[in-house]
DNA sequence: TTAAACGTTGGT
DNA sequence: ACCAACGTTTAA
């Protein structure tokens, strides 16, 4: 903190145990560096770090934290309801650093990012606005906070208060469409961050260094806007939804976990070789052809329903990257999302290509298909979560253990392609609200029809005859929702073109 | 680049 | 006041 770095530096608050996280909960291992470090242990105490095993992976904003504008704390708890709540809690801007209510803000049109993944903390409008994206987005570098870490021998895995989304900012709640002064007036300083004392060389044993030589690295990146950080959503304006920087339309409001983020890394998109994926390919069309017959089944009973409803009625589930915890996933994320849109606030997600890619959303069983382009098991992953976060010596003690570390990953991930921006939901709010209707349209790729005969036309392999033919299934499709079509679509290349 | 060190903050 | 530990700086 030497004060200097942006407004926000100054009196930045650091962040403190969740205390209720599984790691907040766990006692010291004993073991590990850090572990070792401590006096209590018989260290000497220097390196004054947590346990590896405790490393909070939410970690909130302490009690003394209040609003930059108007200097008051967070007041999410007088009110009800996930938009009052949003309003009144303090959010930490992860760019500036300013911790403000977002009611306090006066700006229209808000675009801000929120973090999912640690608490109160988000990309807020004004930064959006000014175009800054994080400083340390390119390699999460040094210092900023940390947001997880290493669960003992679980690492990485998403708990309790992991799993949010993102959401989108609409019509923002204050009424006066004019922003404020960008440059913004606000000034952060009544904090203590006028100490004297502080400046001055402290070092006990080695030279007494003045710090104030910043590290440079901060803050420069950016350049390209477009992926903050993984785990990040974009938000976007009421009206301007999805950012129009993100290159990939596609929108999903799939629940990217954090498996996605190792998906990031190393897929190359439509590099990847198939090769590998041919088997899975196959029971990839499996596994669509069931859904198929389901549908049919379902549409044989009820011709009208609209399925939207049923989207994940198809727990073929084993909510396989599900945490060990259980605890974190719960509600499908659509209907979070439906929530968040239905707050004014929106989840998104940016895709990499993916022609084939489309409503996986909605559950695990997509995952099969998934797994055709990732080479890594589902669960191998499980354990990324972003990092963006923490110092560099906790970082480094996890990235050691991450073989290769995210380190290399990440960046290389956000130059060859955009990187996923992970879409999780948040879970901030909690309030539970009915379903509603899908945000948006799904996009499905229609290849282009080959040459060939029509198949049902053609014998089958086992020489017997087709038991329904082209008309057939038309009729049957006439029947299905827009989801199911899609799903039908993607059965086989004929029923696509059909 | 990673690991260690340490000032300082935050909770008790 | 004390202790834990966050975030940053510095050394290796």
């Amino acid at each position: 903190m030497s004060s200097s770095k942006g407004a926000g530096a100054g009196s930045r608050r650091r962040r403190t145990r969740c205390r209720k996280c599984n790691a907040c909960q766990r006692t010291e291992c004993g073991e590990c560096h850090f572990c070792k470090d401590m006096k209590k242990f018989g260290g000497p105490g220097r390196m004054k770090q947590s346990c590896l095993m405790r490393q909070c992976t939410a970690p909130v904003l302490p009690h003394t934290a209040v609003c930059l504008l108007c200097g008051e704390a967070g007041k999410e708890d007088t009110v009800e309801g996930e938009e009052e709540k949003f309003n009144l809690s303090l959010m930490e801007c992860s760019i500036c650093n300013e911790i403000v209510h977002p009611a306090c803000l006066k700006m229209g049109k808000a675009e801000a990012v929120i973090n999912n993944e640690i608490p109160n903390c988000w990309e807020c409008p004004k930064c959006k606005r000014e175009g800054k994206s994080n400083k340390d987005s390119s390699g999460d570098g040094a210092g900023k906070r940390r947001a997880d870490n290493g669960e003992d021998g679980v690492r990485w895995k998403l708990t309790d208060e992991l799993v949010q989304h993102k959401k989108k900012l609409l019509p923002a709640p204050a009424p006066s469409p004019a922003e404020e002064p960008p440059a913004s007036a606000h000034k952060r300083k009544k904090e203590k961050e006028l100490q004297p004392t502080d400046t001055g060389p402290k070092k006990k044993l080695k030279g007494g260094r003045e710090k104030h030589l910043k590290k440079a690295s901060e803050q420069s990146s950016d350049g390209n806007k477009l992926q903050p950080l993984p785990g990040w959503g974009r938000v976007g304006s009421g009206d301007l939804e999805v950012k129009g920087s993100i290159s990939h339309s596609a929108i999903h409001l799939s629940h990217i976990g954090p498996s996605d983020l190792e998906k990031t890394k190393t897929s190359q998109g439509a590099l990847e070789p198939l090769a590998q994926s041919d088997k899975s390919h196959q029971r990839e069309k499996l596994e669509r052809f069931k859904q198929m017959c389901q549908m049919l089944e379902r549409v044989k009973n009820s011709s009208s329903s609209s399925s939207s409803s049923d989207s994940d009625s198809d727990t073929d589930s084993r909510g396989s990257e599900g945490s060990g915890g259980g605890s974190s996933r719960a509600a499908s994320p659509t209907s979070r999302a439906q929530r968040l849109a239905a707050l004014g606030f929106s989840a998104s997600e940016e895709e990499e290509e993916e022609e084939e890619e489309e409503e996986e959303g909605r559950n695990g069983g997509s995952e099969a298909a998934r797994n055709g382009k990732q080479p890594k098991g589902p669960r191998a992953n499980c354990q990324e979560k972003e990092n963006h976060h923490r110092a560099a010596s906790r970082g480094s003690e996890r990235a050691k253990q991450q073989a290769g570390g995210r380190k290399g990953g990440r960046p290389a991930g956000q130059t060859g392609l955009h990187m996923v921006a992970r879409t999780q939901f948040l879970q901030w709010p909690l309030v539970p609200s009915p379903p509603k209707p899908l945000l948006q349209l799904e996009r499905h790729v229609v290849r282009p029809p080959p040459d060939s005969p029509e198949p049902d036309s053609l014998p089958l392999d086992s020489g017997s005859d087709h038991v329904m033919q082209r008309d057939i299934w038309l009729a049957v499709f006439q029947h299905l929702s827009y989801r199911e079509l899609c799903v039908c679509m993607r059965v086989c290349r004929t029923w696509s073109r059909w």
